[in-house]
DNA sequence: CAAGAGCCTG
DNA sequence: CAGGCTCTTG
């Protein structure tokens, strides 16, 4: 075919398409595997023969092995012969020092003469460590001495490389940390040749053996759990001191109502007006706090926001009845016994309650200070200004108060959710998994300014774990699941069609995370620990950023993270939902290689980030492996079916092929596929049969031809689809 | 070095 | 579908 050879021409500006990606990587990768081995093999011998030197020296200067072995291993850890030092070395290894002494650095003149000629004969090095017979004695024979026996040399090279191998795997499997473990040499070319698939798979079999290592992720776990008891023991303590606290409150509040009234009897219309007061401040209060931080609803937050409210029920009370006082003492000048007696319980009450409120704040405070290493400056030492409430104390006495309050309020809901954060998530294995869950959006405004999103709040608010009267049940009710959470947030960003429904809520199994959450749940959990500090989203409530940050830990980058706010659009979600998915698939009809300019044009809806870009790309690729797969799949169907020729290939809307590829991306069939998808997917179904027939699928690169054919051949993606509520119009039209 | 394609695996 | 990997390219 004309094709095959018409690529080379193939220019895509707007973006690199890089189909011809089709490395050699699957069967006889020689050149690749050469390469690789080069490569590695460089890199640990960076130095090569002054190396070989150091490491015939270790051989014999036993007082200082674990000093030059340190050494050795920093400088290449998976070297062979560093290994030898090694306690527990076999009577083999005894004997090669003693034949090594007698015939210099032996050994490693073989590495450095396989490494001479590295270029093109890497193998040789292979073949040298190997325990092949043949090639042993080929490379020790210069170096052979008369009064040995080929026969002895051959059998204690041997059996000398074979300890030397085992120790070596064993020790690079402890060497866990190690970032380039190469050892691969003497493994895959027994024959002298590579085994197909042994080159790729092995290495990167060991790569994946290097993430973390199992002692540390089990001394992690146990941290983890650890550090849940600690926390679930402070949660008792501080849920104790609340309730406590709660008690000492409504006692106070009974008693000075009862001064209130006994003092006000008379004065009905000042009782009443206060009454008013109280209660608009109170349901201001409500009011603010619920705006202040979504997550009020959630017992913690919820309880102390009604605690926060009684205090100031009584500071407004307080206020009210000092403020009464004095117009009447202005008025009758009586100096009754009455006014003293409330002034005096009325500071009384004042320094309980503050210094009630100041024992649990700090509390709190040390207690988070405490479990929280990363927010040990969060907020300065709080001081209740005790001794600021004279008798003739001003108004903003009671603002700063209040303030304050307020300010403790925000950092105590922040934080619990942190501290739930830690305590539930770390009873799974990966306990990065959920932290991204909390991503929340920053309070303040936000429901009360994002009217779009009050029915998504709302859903979250009714969520049967905090549906409840908060202040007289429980304190510390089990706080919603983190992934629940988590995906309560995300649905709150304006994604209409949760797969959540409402009966599933509390339980975690069912939630679908993995769209919404997976960008960041990746991202998080291949950085494990891996926290950076960031700029509060919100400058009024350091605490919260850095919680924040200290959560997020990083999704690509943090600029974009922090610029998801709800300050930056109503309509601008951080995640992918479902229905991104759907407008995806149904895109591939038109592209299958859509550039991340375009996929941004077509998803603005969605704030970009590196993660939803790569997402989106991802997507597509995988779009694209079934897409192919299925081509490959009818082309060799067809074939075995007897099919001779392409012209009796074609692709119709009841072709099997067309119905597989329907059912992968219009599953609901819901919509119309262009003609155009019909013809490209013809024109893929034979240039697959072409290849095949030709039999260029032995090449396994062979498909890469096909790629370039294909990815000349996306069409124009309707403007319908730059809506974000293309599938409305799409499906329902 | 980052982005991105493709392959493989779960 | 996502994650991890290799590899290429600008």
């Amino acid at each position: 075919m004309p094709d095959h050879d018409s690529i080379a021409l193939l220019t895509r500006h707007t973006k690199r398409r890089r189909v011809d990606i089709g490395v050699k990587r699957t069967v006889g990768t020689s050149t690749v595997f050469t390469k690789a081995k080069v490569k590695l093999f460089s890199a640990m011998n960076p130095h090569g023969s002054d190396q070989d030197i150091e490491c015939s020296v270790v051989q014999h200067t036993d007082g200082d092995k674990s000093n030059v072995l340190r050494k050795l291993l920093k400088r290449a850890n998976s070297y062979e012969d560093a290994m030898m030092p090694f306690p527990g070395a076999t009577i083999i290894s005894q004997l090669l020092k003693n034949n090594a002494t007698k015939n210099g650095s032996l050994e490693l003149n073989l590495q450095a003469s396989g490494l001479s000629s590295a270029g093109s004969e890497a193998n040789q090095e292979d073949a040298c460590s190997n325990s092949s017979r043949e090639s042993a004695q080929e490379c020790l024979s210069p170096f052979s001495r008369p009064s040995m026996s080929q026969f002895d040399v051959d059998r204690l090279c041997d059996e000398h490389l074979r300890a030397k191998r085992a120790r070596v795997e064993n020790i690079i499997r402890g060497m866990s940390h190690s970032p380039t473990v190469a050892l691969r040499g003497g493994e895959n070319d027994r024959d002298g040749m590579q085994q197909p698939v042994s080159p790729r798979e092995s290495y990167r079999e060991n790569k994946r053996k290097q993430k973390l290592p199992q002692q540390q992720q089990q001394s992690f776990q146990q941290l983890v759990t650890a550090r849940k008891e600690q926390k679930r023991e402070e949660r008792r303590q501080l849920k104790q001191q609340l309730e406590d606290m709660q008690k000492q409150l409504r006692q106070l509040q009974e008693k000075f109502y009862q001064i209130y009234d006994s003092t006000d009897s008379e004065n009905d219309e000042d009782g009443n007006m206060s009454e008013d007061s109280m209660q608009s401040e109170t349901a201001d209060t409500r009011a603010h706090d619920r705006s202040d931080n979504e997550m009020s609803d959630l017992d913690p937050g919820h309880f102390l926001d009604r605690a926060r409210a009684l205090i100031r029920e009584q500071e407004m009370a307080a206020e009210n009845e000092k403020l009464k006082r004095d117009g009447h003492s202005r008025k009758s000048q009586g100096p009754t016994n009455l006014h003293a007696e409330g002034k005096q319980l009325a500071e009384t009450l004042k320094q309980q309650l503050n210094s009630t409120m100041s024992q649990v704040v700090d509390s709190v405070v040390k207690m988070f200070s405490k479990s929280s290493h990363q927010l040990p400056q969060v907020f300065p030492p709080i001081q209740i200004p005790q001794a600021r409430f004279a008798v003739n104390g001003e108004n903003h006495n009671f603002h700063t108060t209040n303030q304050r309050l307020q300010c403790f309020g925000d950092v105590i809901i922040s934080n619990p959710l942190n501290t739930f954060a830690n305590m539930h998530v770390s009873n799974s294995s990966d306990q990065t998994e959920a932290l991204p869950l909390v991503v929340r959006k920053n309070s303040s405004e936000q429901s009360a300014s994002t009217p779009s999103m009050g029915g998504h709040h709302s859903s979250l608010h009714q969520s049967p774990l905090s549906a409840g009267p908060g202040f007289s049940s429980p304190a510390f009710r089990h706080p919603l699941p983190l992934p629940l959470m988590a995906y309560s947030f995300q649905s709150s960003l304006g994604n209409a069609s949760s797969t959540v429904s409402g009966k599933d809520r509390s339980s975690p199994e069912s939630l679908d995370l993995t769209r919404e959450t997976t960008c960041l749940r990746t991202k998080v959990s291949s950085h494990h620990m891996n926290h950076r500090p960031c700029s509060p989203m919100h400058p009024s409530s350091t605490a919260e950023g850095l919680s924040l940050s200290l959560i997020k830990s990083e999704c690509g980058d943090l600029q974009d993270m922090a610029d998801i706010s709800p300050y930056s659009g109503n309509t601008i979600q951080e995640g992918l939902s479902p229905n991104h998915l759907k407008k995806a698939k149904l895109m591939f009809f038109y592209t299958r290689y859509p550039s991340s300019n375009m996929l941004k044009m077509f998803f603005s809806d969605v704030k970009f980030n590196r993660c939803i870009t790569s997402q989106l790309i991802k997507w597509f690729s995988n779009f694209r492996e079934f897409y192919y797969i299925q081509m490959e799949k009818f082309a060799r169907q067809s074939i075995n079916d007897g099919v001779t020729s392409t012209e009796e290939l074609t692709v119709s809307r009841d072709s099997e092929l067309f119905r597989a590829l329907n059912m992968h991306y219009n599953k609901a069939n819901d919509f119309e596929v262009p003609e155009r998808f019909l013809e490209v997917a013809q024109i893929t179904l034979r240039e697959f049969f072409n290849a095949i027939v030709a039999g260029k699928d032995v090449d396994p690169s062979w498909k890469k031809a096909i790629y370039k054919v294909i990815c000349k051949l996306d069409s124009e993606v309707p403007e319908v689809f730059k809506s974000p509520n293309c599938l409305q119009e799409l499906l329902h039209e």
